[in-house]
RNA sequence: CGGGGUGUAGCGCAGCCUGGUAGCGCGCUUGCUUUGGGAGCAAGAUGUCGCGUGUUCAAAUCACGCCACCCCGACCA
């Protein structure tokens, strides 16, 4: 391609909308412009790059044994309401009418057309297994959308679905998309992890999320580097700790802590560390009779894990208390609370809070709390959960060494469904004996735009994006200096361009007519990971000069060999 | 949806407090010079000051309403 012929439209100066580099890089490099809150115009250099993503996640897609589909961006209201979708979705479903005043979607997901192509198409056994997948247009009314393309309302997914006869078999073939997905994201030059997810909404029974890691991301991902152990923050188990709980050896005293409310204030207070400290929140059930409070033990330092507590018995639709309900119920307002002389609220302690002796939590009377606590002379044993959020240090769940925590960005999921949908809306197929069985199904969902902004946010310098390789805009920047003049640099130019073109390498030849300053600066800036720069005084001498994006420095090759230089970085 | 903030040329911003014919930098156009890291000089073009209503002789500026967008919290690829 060449840069007179293409849009290069980059910008100096950073439009005041993008605050996440990711953001700021694709609008200044020209890769994207908005057109309204979470909607964006790819333009041709960021096109370039969805592009290379889509072709990589196809191809090993298709190598992977399932079948490209197309289905309707549109979708009528029908087949949500026979799922239940139509209700239980909420508004990030965009919903309109057309000229008929019928109801209609536009698809965050496909599942429902996918199983009512299923139900259609594959009325036996010997159809199955059967794996669609396709790469299309979703849209999701973000409550907010934000950081510009990595949470739009508007992006393209790679969204597949497979039908089996048996459990079994759907296990097989989400082994099968795990390595797939592991194949995509090292062929697409990225840092990934694959971790233990929740099942969330979706439902089903295993799932693993793909990360791409960023200090950026907006998931903590717990990882140990002893084992192949990783799992969502979210999910990952926070054991008890393995030495038991020793003695008390202060006794339980009041001490006046005017003001202070948070666990760090107090513990600055008292000249403890905050391991000494347990935070108690107050989470409310809503019944008939009115709500019930219950309430829950963190340890100071450590922070309570909504999903684990949704999880447990009686649970499952907490809400926090208000503060109202709190003073009503302990006498105190929030930031004195404790679990000691409660008359009757349930208490559930973390494990590790269980473990504790001598520590320091509220008294339940505004402006005091209590130190040297210990359970079982002070108070009741507690109810014990897990229901914290590991965090860096703690011990592997599978016994294997201690947790780090890494950041991630979520860019695919893998679900097994089993019969959730096939069940809602009757989709089956006979199987040997004749017999009626819904499907057992798997999704498997692959963020193509957001891939490219974590690739950013993974990879970028002060000048600019630092694209890998397979999915960079250019593969390669020619760079004559002075092209316009004519001459021997034209000469070469126009030469080196053709050879490398007939080599298959996917080169910008830059003849506009800029500066060598604005030209150096575009390449860096959209991240064109090989550059060639070629001037009178290199060609006298027969060389060209070669620079990799990384690197520091660039070096003088001779002319002749750099095709041969680039086929050998371009393929290692 | 709750909280905070911003809307002035394509982009970044000043002007608003204290009302009086709209400015700066970048970019864009033309010419000359320049040519190895976002050039210099000169001449230009570009604005319903987010929208509406009100106050006033007079509104970018004051008041009220609306809209859009951005940032922080609860969801997801």
């Amino acid at each position: 391609m060449r840069a007179s012929q293409f849009l290069v439209s980059t910008l100096k100066e950073v439009p005041a909308e993008a605050e996440v580099v990711s953001h700021r890089l694709m609008l200044r490099a020209g890769l994207i412009r908005r057109l309204a809150a979470g909607v964006y115009t790819w333009l041709p250099t960021g096109l370039r790059v969805q592009r290379k993503v889509e072709n990589i996640v196809r191809e090993e897609m298709n190598r992977a044994g399932a079948v490209e589909i197309s289905m309707p961006v549109v979708q009528p209201a029908e087949l949500w309401q026979e799922s239940g979708r139509w209700n239980a979705y909420g508004p990030e479903l965009l919903r309109f009418k057309d000229r008929h005043e019928r109801d209609f979607v536009i698809q965050p997901t496909s599942e429902e057309v996918i199983t009512d192509i299923a139900r259609a198409e594959l009325k036996s056994y010997r159809k199955l297994p059967l794996h669609l997948y396709q790469i299309q247009t979703k849209f999701r009314d973000e409550r907010r959308p934000r950081f510009g393309i990595m949470r739009g309302r508007e992006f393209v997914m790679k969204d597949g679905y497979s039908f089996h006869a048996t459990y079994e078999d759907l296990q097989r073939e989400y082994r099968n998309m795990y390595d797939t997905y592991t194949r995509i994201f090292t062929r697409l030059g990225l840092k990934f992890r694959a971790v233990a997810a929740d099942t969330g909404a979706i439902g089903g029974t295993g799932s693993h999320e793909f990360h791409v890691l960023a200090d950026s991301g907006e998931d903590a991902i717990a990882w140990s580097p002893q084992s192949q152990y990783a799992a969502n923050v979210e999910l990952a188990e926070a054991l008890a700790p393995a030495s038991p709980r020793k003695p008390p050896a202060e006794a339980m005293r009041k001490v006046p802590t005017p003001g202070k409310k948070t666990c760090e204030e107090v513990a600055a207070l008292l000249g403890l560390p905050l391991e000494r400290t347990v935070k108690s929140v107050v989470l409310a059930v809503d019944a008939e009779g009115g709500a019930v409070l219950h309430l829950l033990l963190v340890r100071g330092d450590h922070a309570l894990n909504e999903i684990k507590v949704s999880k447990l018995p009686g649970l499952d639709k907490f809400r926090f208390a208000t503060e109202a309900e709190i003073r009503s119920r302990f006498g105190s307002p929030a930031g004195y609370l404790g679990p000691v002389d409660l008359n009757g609220v349930p208490v559930i302690a973390d494990r590790t809070v269980a473990a504790m002796s001598d520590f320091v939590c509220g008294a339940n009377e505004p402006d005091a709390h209590l130190a040297g606590v210990n359970w079982g002379r002070d108070l009741p044993e507690p109810q014990v959960a897990d229901i914290r959020n590991v965090v860096a240090g703690d011990p592997s769940p599978d016994g294997k060494g201690q947790l780090e925590i890494l950041r991630g960005i979520e860019v695919g999921h893998i679900f097994q469904l089993r019969t959730k949908y096939s069940e809602a809306m009757k989709a089956a197929f006979l199987n040997e004996n004749g017999e009626s069985k819904p499907f057992e199904m798997g999704c498997y969902g692959i963020g193509v735009t957001r891939i490219v902004a974590a690739a950013i946010e993974q990879n970028h310098d002060e000048k600019g994006i630092v694209f890998p390789a397979p999915i960079a805009p250019f593969e390669a920047a020619i760079v004559p200096i002075g092209y316009h003049k004519g001459g021997p640099v034209r000469q070469a130019a126009e030469q080196l361009y053709e050879t490398l073109r007939a080599a298959g390498i996917d080169v910008l030849l830059d003849d506009r007519d800029e500066r060598p300053g604005v030209l150096f600066a575009d390449a860096d800036l959209m991240g064109i990971p090989h550059r060639v720069v070629l001037s009178e005084r290199g060609l006298a001498a027969g060389t060209a000069e070669y620079k990799g994006r990384r690197d520091a420095k660039p070096d003088d090759r001779a002319l002749e060999g750099i095709r041969a230089l680039l086929e050998a970085k371009l393929s290692a």
